[in-house]
DNA sequence: GAGGCGTACGACGTCTGACGTCCTATGCTT
DNA sequence: AAGCATAGGACGTCAGACGTCGTACGCCTC
């Protein structure tokens, strides 16, 4: 009867799990490993951390969602290229949610995408130069082409998107620009398939860079708001339309 | 020899584990279900899905890095708190992984705590109120008397951070708020063990709500600055002080 | 009869072993 | 030399058994 007095509240078995995704974890830090590099392969992982096969695949699925660890069917398994994919899985599902009955979170999101590049006028202004200017012109060119012929033009808008914050030099702003952006593409066909004008939107992406090529600030930030005031309208719309509509269900169950 | 031909270049057979992973997620979005709400049982989902307990639990695993399911040893599962932990644990393993050469990657989360301060300073002032203030003002006061003491108020910092937020009534922003004072805070020991000047950072805080108070956008927006000025300067002072000698290393291995 | 303790059951956690699928590489055939 | 066939390594899936955690029911004690 070897009493071993529990620990404190929390469970005193830490969960096998748990400690495997640990140690993988200081396992690519302690041995500095980048994204692209190769991992052990489960067998090893069970060997050398003593555990079940089952325990390792499960860290591993833990790992995996967080983009920590990539894993290649017949390949073995690498780090993770750490982007932001765990963030817009989790938030495009909340968007779902949250879309049974009103879009708040759709227009939460939008609102940061809108923060991120107005926060950042300035400091955009500032830094585009001229080859920028030339790209983000040719992405309008294109985005006008598709929008006559009466396509859409997804692609290009996020690229748009990303090149303009693509000056400032800093990873985190473009992924973050490029995960809300995901998020918000990801969940539009909810909204209303596709009635985007697409000739305005070009437009106002135009009107965007006109602004940043005569270092106008304010004018850029007018752009900015111009560009996302009708998406925010479509969504109002939506929600005074359909609204809560959609299922008999007045509120809460 | 059925020969069902194989489908196009992407894997013919769509994981199971990845199909599981779906149709969870679509039992939530159908059955309209809220954070907390209980989900089926792992026998029940293997029987309904058609799928193994592994492929079952390896897809849980999946969802539950995401927050999207929420599982309860003993008790059973449940729809998760949608909250940003993976975008938490994703930002700070890569930020532990980048210090090991340099801090950018913490700096560039810092960047961005500041950028959404300071990108909502004029909403923020305008939307502020008395109680606000006080709160703020009893958080201040905390600090201070903690830092007399030589002790550290990091849950003091992180509740006036997420508070000088509330007001706007953004769900995403006082979530984004939180996700990446957590990073930055989770990560800091890494630079120096707490060699916080207690004393000078609760007076920024209060340089902060001074201005806020004003209704003054701009003395606001200038005390965010101060407030950050030291912590980017700590980062660069242990950037030149360490900085590659961590460990002998000059460069890649 | 009220309170406390022990057992039974349900649900998640872990382990083991086997087989299927994907990819690569080796070596033979043409 | 080019192409196919086979063998091997690594991840994916399945099945069954046992351990751990919590709860609830029921027995025992007071």
């Amino acid at each position: 009867m070897a009493l071993d007095f529990p620990g404190p509240a929390t469970g005193r078995h830490p969960l096998r799990r748990q400690e495997v995704t640990e140690q993988i974890k200081a396992f690519i830090l302690r041995n500095h490993l980048k994204p692209g590099d190769p991992l052990p392969t489960e067998s090893v992982l069970c060997e050398s951390l003593g555990a079940s096969r089952s325990s390792v695949r499960e860290a591993i699925k833990t790992l995996s969602a967080l983009d920590i660890v990539e894993v290649r069917h017949g390949h073995g398994m690498y780090v993770g290229r750490l982007s932001l994919v765990a963030l817009v899985e989790s938030l495009a599902f909340r968007v779902q949610l949250s879309s049974r009955d009103d879009f708040t979170v759709l227009g939460e999101v939008i609102g940061v995408r809108q923060l991120l590049e107005q926060g950042l006028a300035a400091s955009l202004v500032a830094a585009l130069e001229e080859p920028h200017f030339d790209a983000l012109a040719a992405l309008v060119s294109e985005m006008r082409e598709l929008a006559d012929k009466g396509e859409t033009f997804v692609e290009q808008d996020r690229a748009f998107h990303l090149l303009l914050m693509e000056p400032l030099k800093i990873d985190l702003v473009q992924q973050l620009t490029g995960a809300f952006w995901d998020v918000h593409s990801m969940v539009a066909p909810l909204l209303a398939p596709s009635t985007a004008d697409g000739r305005e939107t070009a437009d106002a992406h135009a009107e965007i860079v006109a602004a940043a090529r005569r270092r106008d600030v304010a004018a850029f930030q007018a752009a900015i708001e111009a560009h996302y005031g009708p998406v925010r309208k479509q969504l109002a719309t939506h929600l005074r339309d359909s609204g809560n509509a959609v299922d008999g269900r007045p509120e809460g169950r």
